[in-house]
DNA sequence: CTTTGATCTGAACGCGCGTTCAGATAAACG
DNA sequence: CGTTTATCTGAACGCGCGTTCAGATCAAAG
């Protein structure tokens, strides 16, 4: 039998969010066992509490470590002052984001329900800052003149729901690379609010 | 104390299906204890046994029922020949039954990894029948030439992400109305195919 | 080599889970 | 009115849950 004690491994901490990401994703966070989280990590269910100080904070973690990254990616990059480019990439972006990081996108949208009051409020504050990155966009290309669209808030929250379906059926190594997706989903962006 | 016994109710089914189905919706199905059903409906957890053989019986029903009253509902309209006014009519027949179901809605979206297997490929196939509907307008569109796109499976996934999603935010009596909505949507699902 | 301290085990805790079932109840029937 | 039958109660079942903690283990520090 291997050394399972005492030895200072100091990467269980991420092997164990790494597995609680994937098992939330997969089995929903009220059917996955803190034992099954350890089983999958190799080690004893006790010993997940040294890294998270109960079930609940592990979700919130995930989903806050998600969305502070999203926000983190979107700002690294520059916003165009012309409103078509910086919705172009915005498109492409949130796809590329998102297709990357698949259980992490499921969780972040499943498990809001999981979630206590102030730990949901903290990631929907999160959440509403990404959305209205985009109505900013939206709303710049209609003073521009080079987007028609009567409710901004609406057509954000409606791109945003088709651009976060791609999830649903796209896969890395299937028929269509990445970027043809963007150019396939980008197209239907432009023209949807294009003036 | 009313008399809980004995009594043939006859409403007790639907009542249990209600309930089930509000908190299935609410909490997700592995959080919602058979108990808390049975509480909301009025009676004790064995009572529910006479209505359903088990909890997993209890949600593969209610997906199914949805998706069934979905297919039977959209095939009780009759189809336009004409590529556009079926899409226009597709579009408009999705945000109104959708809307008036939130929770079977999210239910039949978020609970699938709670099926078993074989209950699991029962409603994928009643979910592909209906998108199967839409990339067939799709389809017929392109060849009568109003339409312009290049992927119409893909494109009718992201259109029904995108009308899907109206109810995540839509809520009635506020300050828009379902016909508003419908224009709003159908307005830029026009545009995002539109030749 | 000894000590320290982080890490993990293994057992235990109280609790709530889905499900079963014998017995109680009351509506329906002849 | 007596019997039948569908319905519900209340208690019980074995099991797995999240969490705790004393003690074992081993890398690193002195």
């Amino acid at each position: 039998m291997a050394r399972t004690q005492g030895s200072h491994a100091g990467i269980t901490g991420p092997r164990v969010r790494e597995a609680a990401l994937r098992l939330f994703a997969r089995h929903g966070y009220a059917a996955v066992p803190m034992r099954q989280i350890a089983a999958e990590v190799g080690v004893q269910a006790g010993a997940l509490y040294n890294y998270t100080p109960d079930k609940q904070s592990l979700l919130f973690e995930l989903m806050k470590e998600h969305l502070e990254t999203l926000l983190a990616a979107r700002r690294a990059e520059p916003v165009p002052a012309d409103a078509l480019a910086a919705l172009e990439q915005f498109t492409r972006f949130h796809i590329r984001f998102h297709a990357r990081r698949p259980d992490a996108v499921f969780v972040a949208y499943m498990e809001l329900r999981n979630l206590e009051a102030d730990n949901f409020a903290v990631i929907e504050r999160l959440r509403r800052a990404y959305e209205d990155d985009l109505e900013a966009i939206l709303d710049t290309g209609v003073q521009q003149g080079v987007f028609a669209v009567a409710e901004p808030k609406i057509a954000a929250m409606a791109l945003i729901a088709m651009l976060t379906g791609v999830n649903t059926w796209f896969r890395e190594g299937g028929r269509l690379s990445l970027a043809q997706v963007e150019d396939i989903y980008w197209d239907m962006v432009r023209r949807a609010v294009a003036a």
